[in-house]
DNA sequence: TTATTTTTTGCATACGAATGCAAATTTTCC
DNA sequence: GGAAAATTTGCATTCGTATGCAAAAAATAA
């Protein structure tokens, strides 16, 4: 066989130092003479020494990964997120372990604890709804997590989100402004606080307005129930615009709109959805959205990770995000409305 | 601090064993009494123990990790192969590191690099081109690779994919059974084999039948190259089929052609394309595809490359799957075709 | 030049778990 | 009951790297 496995030991022999030099040569901050580098790094170079990360982690405590929990990937917004917190972690030298939850709470447990098997340095939970037995478990493992899409009622975790009670708002503003009289909403999976936190800034602006909502159904962010919730919504008297909780499902809304019920949008019915994802601006849809801006969200999301990891005292974060109301053309606009 | 750092030596000490006595309960196959077992397993439970899977990996040799390359995420296809790639490794013991490789072929080497870093067991290569001389490095390293959807041209490499070429005598076929007469290509990245590999069977089949491509333009694999091959496509003399080489690119053709140029689908023009990712199922393309059976392409993938982690003297071994043409609503249908 | 400070170096050990080996224990069989 | 075989157990070592410590070398000061 081929297999080499070319040591730091080897390394040192051939450049004619100890061991301990040659791991001084490569861990940055230690401290070695010009000559010995030099020796060091030709030698490494000649025999294609690299070193062993997870002996590396072994002794340092850090392991330079960071485990990343996604529920699934389905939406849109995932993949592009994820791509971007991969990269973005890449850059500072960390690597993302994935792991995906199940949809079940009992799988979720497992997988923490797989993640905490690897000594991770910290965890990203995307989009997952994290026990507080579970973040006790990493806090008691020293493993910081900062929950991404989503913020827990405990306010001892970190969370990145957008402002979904301001976006909620936005939303409310436009459609009542466009002289929309019959509102329904479709919302996402109840227990997703970015669920609540957008039909809460939703109804409460509808509620200034004097207007309450006209129907609401449950789409539970999955495309087939939220095809089933349009159906339901629009059996009789049906409303003249839909606020559905995100894009992934706004998608199916309007398919089911146009090519079961036969409305047009936006000239019967007004849709918004919520996230922004790529398939949004696709002229297919022209989906008017709420963005999420993903890139300051991960951006965000590793900062404080990051730091966390860094300094384990550090006080935890809830950063909210303001995104856009993204006019396209999925729903009416408002009189003398200049695009 | 509450970090706890719990090793088989306390858990030992706690059961009144020694340390290899609670390692040997923990490895599946190794030799242990039940009285051991019992005790050693209570005491693992009350100090909530669980193998450094590092610390195990460095011992072993068996890291239990599996880097995954992937260019990106924006094409559906990949998102959906990598959720499946994830579960099925997961169910078998294994967790993916990701990586993200630039478009650039530097960029690539170092991923490689990186990978090989952290002691992967093995790699699997998602529609990323590996030269020669990267997987001459790993095979060095004694790392086995798989490519998932691309061969390469070196044979001693395992690669998935699906019958590319079978695929684009399907859509041959369809084509010109359908009485379409000037047929088009919207080809994908050149250097990719998934590329060539539809074209010539594309191509090989409608010679058959004496037809010729009528107009040929490059989409990269890229959404706006695929607009702008279209533009250019139509600009004159138009044909009334277009094959896209996969279907990321066919949905942006087909906003292309009804929303910039106006022509109506399949009245007009017919398109067909590939991969069937889950938006050509939407109501709003309707897309006529070629499907790739992710789940059989995954399960393959999976199962050569833990073969060969378990036996490095197995055989590269090529699997190509078949795929069936899903036809829905996005090409004309041959004469007194049967849905 | 010598004394003092600073930098570089090697030695030895640690990280946490797995495993070959030999001793201790249990099981099996006559 | 005793000898042989099979199983269980602990000891000691190993994996590859980082790091505290003290010795050695180099740089600086006097």
């Amino acid at each position: 066989m081929t297999i080499e496995k070319v040591t730091s030991l080897q390394v040192a022999k051939k450049a004619g130092v100890s061991q301990s030099a040659v791991s001084r040569v490569f861990t940055p901050g230690a401290s070695a003479s010009r000559t010995t580098i030099d020796k060091v790094k030709k030698a490494a170079n000649d025999l294609g020494y690299r070193p062993n990360v997870l002996a590396r982690a072994m002794v340092s405590g850090k392991s330079r990964i960071i485990g990343v929990v996604v529920a699934y990937l389905e939406n849109q917004f995932y993949p592009e997120a994820l791509e971007r917190l991969s990269n973005s972690l890449q850059a500072k030298g960390y690597h993302v372990l994935i792991f995906m939850a199940g949809k079940n709470m009992q799988s979720l447990d497992d997988v923490v604890e797989e993640i905490l098997d690897y000594q991770v340095d910290g965890i990203v939970a995307a989009s997952v709804a994290m026990s507080s037995t579970l973040a006790e478990r990493c806090k008691f493992a020293g493993v910081p997590m900062v929950l991404f899409n989503r913020s827990q009622d405990l306010p001892s975790m970190s969370a990145v989100t957008s402002d979904n009670i301001a976006g909620g708002r936005k939303v409310a503003e436009f459609l009542i402004s466009g002289n929309h009289k019959k509102i329904g909403y479709i919302s996402g999976w109840e227990g997703a606080s970015t669920q609540r936190d957008r039909e809460a800034g939703f109804i409460s602006c509808l509620a200034n307005s004097g207007f309450t909502l006209h129907n609401r159904q449950v789409g539970n962010f999955v495309m087939e129930e939220a095809k089933e919730a349009t159906r339901k919504m629009f059996s009789s008297d049906p409303p003249d615009a839909v606020f559905v909780a995100n894009d992934h499902m706004a998608l199916a809304v309007m398919d089911t709109l146009r090519y079961e019920i036969g409305l047009k949008i936006p000239q019967d019915v007004s849709v918004i959805g919520y996230d922004d994802v790529p398939a949004s601006a696709w002229p297919a849809y022209d989906l008017t959205t709420v963005r999420q801006p993903v890139n300051k969200m991960v951006q965000e999301t590793v900062e404080i990770l990051i730091e966390k990891i860094n300094n384990a005292e550090i006080e935890p974060r809830r950063v909210k995000i303001d995104g856009p109301l993204i006019i396209r053309g999925s729903a009416r606009l408002p009189e003398g409305w200049e695009s």
